[in-house]
DNA sequence: AACTAAACGAGACGGTACGTCCAGTCTTTAA
DNA sequence: TTAAAGACTGGACGTACCGTCTCGTTTAGTT
């Protein structure tokens, strides 16, 4: 049988609390199942029975967000795609998701059962897009294809997470721009050696 | 006046809380002043008065260890110099310094003042001796002096602590040693330009 | 209309649930609604539509016992009907109802709805079989009609609820006799008045 | 050493607690933690530190009002010492402490580790002033000495219970009246045996 | 034989209170 | 005057049940 017995998972309850989260997150106060129960409306159980943790909720409310997707427009030359990768990605951050990020990498160090699922369902569908942008480099001739694509991968990411994290430097265009400057010259040697 | 009336503040108290968050982060339990204070044998308000957070304990106990300390070789070769760089920080990492390092991060995610403490402290510090040893890259002509070197330095610090965070990929030597190659690879083509 | 048209109520469910009662008052845990449907295997919507509460499932699965029954034997003998009358009630609570009893004089002192439902259908019974007992006595003139009945029946149910409720001391044959023999002596002196 | 370090236990806390509990009970709503914390401005964590149940808690506010104590007038005569033990026993009772009485017993029913302390911090004291009495009248010979004093107690003790727990007949003057003057009566026929 | 309607099991819902942990503060005695 | 010990208020935790609701299913009587 497909339809379970039982009355079904309440939508509005899901959407309540998605939406109570993203408030709160926003508000830069504490983020607790309490305040989000009180806010959506819905009882603390009923967030305990379909999310394992806060950080749970977090990600599922970034990935709920049709503005999260990032559509990579495929040009020949790698420093333009990957400029326009990085400027999105850059602009979906300022634009808030920068603050859902930080929580989730926060609470990535202190719940190792979630780090699997933050790397499983967030972080490696981003590496995927990353990979296969420096896969089609490879495949025209404009990178070392002995280099490592993880290393290289690690380097643009982190770059991005480190400075969203630390707060050293500012987090804008221009970072994207530069990071993405350098990367491709990094390949252009490549291409001569 | 200098010296101060009363009794002084106690040393042997200062090293217990250390090495009490020492042990406490290396058995993987969840840190709090209450277990410090139990385990350290010490009142919590002792540990209040002189720290003003958790994270303050574990940046203090980070820096008080001596073997933290990192000697950097210069030698001629900036792909030399910098994978000793690495490895040794990497060795550090994998010894231990790995767990307080991933606290540190997380706890600078949800207080912002720790987080400008732990810059200054000690992100600052490590990327002062980075810098300088792109600085001398620059100086020998191997490296590009338009090259922002912020950038460079987010990239590399950024791939170690992305790393670390995600666990998506083992922090070794293979690690450090291919991203000090990779980023020399980039030293080279710059000198071509 | 006299028959209902619609599915009519389960017998089969209504069993399950006394049964289940039964057991998990015998086993001291904590009776509850969830507890009772789990083991009944019944839905919890199916025991609020029967009952209104706890109390007054677990009053029908005392007044269903059939052994909960108390058949008097009219004697002559105040004494020996009062002593048969106690024995019989003190054999019923060590037998088992005593868990009942308590569970239920403690809920009706949570519950006055229940109270009344409690007095009306269980107490009220009692108090007349008693009654009519010492009713008898004054018919043969061995109890003097100016006594309070209500008090006498007071003081007998009252001693045996006590000693039940608090436990100082034993609930035994022993204790049904002497009481039954001191409010037999009561009776004789009336007679001597 | 005789004191004690750290902070005293807060004296303004404990009645702060029993005051709550005095006027939650007497409003009727349910007795919670939750709200004598809140009533009595005290954390949960207080309450719970120092009583290991609500039934605890309302032992102490009964005992802990000087007016709970009764004084018993010794008189020659059995029936009117008892008259005036049972009357003070009922106007505490309906100036307010049956809701107490009552709450008790009830919890006594669910808790047979606080029945226990039931017994010994409360109803041991009341019968024990109750068998002096009785103990009094056997030695001016107004009562038999084989009789079992114990079940006189219960007879007594347990009328008043049960009609405050059942509610069948009121509580006033009259029934403490009567119900000494039945018991009375007994002992007159005694002495005549 | 198909239809109607109520009762059924299952289980999710909003909610209250539980009993606990820890935070951060306060009050006391000891050094 | 500071340290230690430990009790304090208070907030959130994660859980157990409450009493209600919404499903799809079952079971009679009615058409």
């Amino acid at each position: 049988m497909k339809t379970r017995v039982g009355r079904p998972r309440s939508e509005k309850s899901r959407e309540a609390v998605l939406a109570a989260t993203h408030a709160l997150l926003g508000e830069g106060g504490r983020l607790t199942f309490e305040a989000i129960a009180k806010r959506a409306g819905v009882g603390k159980p009923t967030i305990y029975r379909w999310w394992p943790s806060l950080a749970d909720i977090v990600l599922e409310a970034l990935l709920s967000q049709a503005d999260a997707e990032i559509k990579v427009s495929r040009s020949s030359s790698l420093r333009d795609t990957l400029q326009d990768f990085l400027r999105q990605s850059m602009q979906a951050i300022t634009a808030g998701a920068g603050t859902h990020l930080r929580f989730l990498m926060a609470q990535a160090q202190q719940d190792e059962a979630f780090r699997v699922r933050f790397r499983e369902k967030f972080t490696a569908e981003r590496r995927k897009v990353l990979r296969s942008i420096f896969q089609d480099a490879v495949e025209r001739g404009q990178l070392d294809k002995r280099q490592n694509l993880d290393i290289l991968a690690d380097m643009v990411f982190g770059a991005m997470w480190y400075r969203l994290m630390l707060g050293h430097l500012p987090m804008d265009e221009l970072f994207a721009g530069e990071l993405a400057e350098t990367v491709a010259k990094l390949v252009q040697s490549h291409a001569a050696d």
